[in-house]
DNA sequence: CGTCGTATTGAGGAGGCTCAACTAAGGTGG
DNA sequence: CCACCTTAGTTGAGCCTCCTCAATACGACG
């Protein structure tokens, strides 16, 4: 979880949102120095998509990583059987492009409008030679998203989609505002599609667990792709209740 | 993947397999050097364990890391439900003992007799900031990790409960052989119920997928805890299926 | 040879998937 | 301004697969 002032945001990107391995990290809190910064966005690009707009495709040679400066990002890939499965959602701070021998295993593509930092990955690992600290906020950062990969897969591993969905709210609010947070409106810049594909669920069965949580009264959904969270101690319960 | 000749392997130890993100590493194969397996022995201790027995346990301090020198070691966390959800199965090569904010996230327990080396965290971080491609490695190492616990969403995200077992059974001689091995013979080290508890299946739902892809003449379960693939290619289609 | 933990097999029930129809919202062009 | 079309989302009915509970077989080990 990152602090972050709502005031000169511009001056304080590229950010990289991370939660250390360490409780008290002997080299500090792994957040980007200003130094850092500079020399990331020496390196970067910076790139302004629309929605919709694909940032890389699957099996792709991999010359780029990214950082979402503003936004939202899928990940995904598409499956033989024609279903999709989407890898992650990425949002402000987070980073995505790791590849695999020098090949892209997911698609990306852009959910919303979104800014992106775009860096040369060889360039970025010579940095990683020079700057060992930035490194280390890479590799705290990664083994976050394996942290993260191992809730989904618990999520996922779930036989109701209530429940399934419900995990996927709780997991989706502490991802956007930081684990302790009970914000109450949480924006689904998703489909329900994208919701489907994350959960392994089909469309219609994510729909009815939309009904059936609110006909529960946890939450809402409300226009413009906006939850409110009604109860949230339910909500919490529901999720955990694995 | 990791070429390792069968002679002086107690030389070489620890080792840390990796797939590179890069085709070509600018700055060398990730693989450890020399002096970085000199460095790490000086900060590890070598442990020798029974199988079964508890490496950690969930929530507790995470004070070290460890590297399977030889042997097998299970990552798992209990649900509230009485499930239990097997975060991975680590073999020679592999790292475990990933924490966040100072606490272990899964328990570890040993699968079989197994030798292991534990490094301090603290000073393994240390470490890092002296030689800054033996975090390289680390780094490499983890984004691997996040790659297959992607593939395993997948796997876990199928219905049919063949199709997960084949899937299960490709990864698994994959990580063991790597990802071109065509081994016939896979030892299967874990209990049909650590299959289950990996895959999100029931006991009684793995046993039956067993039965059914002998049935399908893919593979034979042997005595002796031994899987032999009879149809290679089947069991790849199978597995790609999805 | 008996016992215990592991593995298999069977029967019934719950839940999600598929197919299909319907509604709602947004964009386009006349 | 409205008719039209497209896409997203919801709801319903029947099927399929896995889960649960229970009983049985098997192997390891004392």
């Amino acid at each position: 979880m990152t602090k972050r002032p709502e005031s000169k945001i511009a001056e304080r990107e590229p950010t990289i949102r991370v939660t250390p391995y360490l409780e008290l990290p002997p080299h500090g809190t792994p957040l980007l120095s200003e130094r850092q910064r500079q020399a990331l966005i020496q390196l970067a690009t910076r790139l302004r998509l629309p929605g919709r707009m694909i940032v890389y495709e699957e099996d792709s040679p991999a010359k780029w990583l990214f950082i979402v400066a503003d936004g939202a990002v899928k990940t995904f890939r598409d499956l033989p059987s024609g279903r999709r499965r989407i890898a992650n959602f990425l949002f402000r701070g987070d980073i995505f492009g790791l590849a695999e021998k020098g090949k892209y295993v997911n698609t990306a593509q852009a959910l919303t409008r979104s800014s992106l930092y775009r860096l040369g990955l060889a360039e970025l690992t010579d940095a990683f030679h020079h700057d060992v600290s930035l490194q280390y906020i890479f590799l705290c950062k990664v083994t976050h998203e394996l942290r993260e990969q191992q809730r989904r897969a618990i999520a996922i591993a779930r036989r109701d989609a209530p429940g399934r969905l419900a995990m996927f709210l709780v997991m989706l609010r502490s991802h956007l505002f930081g684990p302790e947070s009970h914000q109450e409106l949480i924006p689904l810049v998703m489909s329900r599609s994208d919701i489907a594909d994350y959960l392994a669920l089909s469309r219609e069965a994510t729909s009815r667990a939309s009904t059936e949580l609110e006909r529960r009264g946890l939450v809402e959904f409300q226009l413009g792709r906006m939850v409110k969270i009604v109860d949230d101690g339910k909500l919490i319960r529901l999720a955990a209740a694995v």
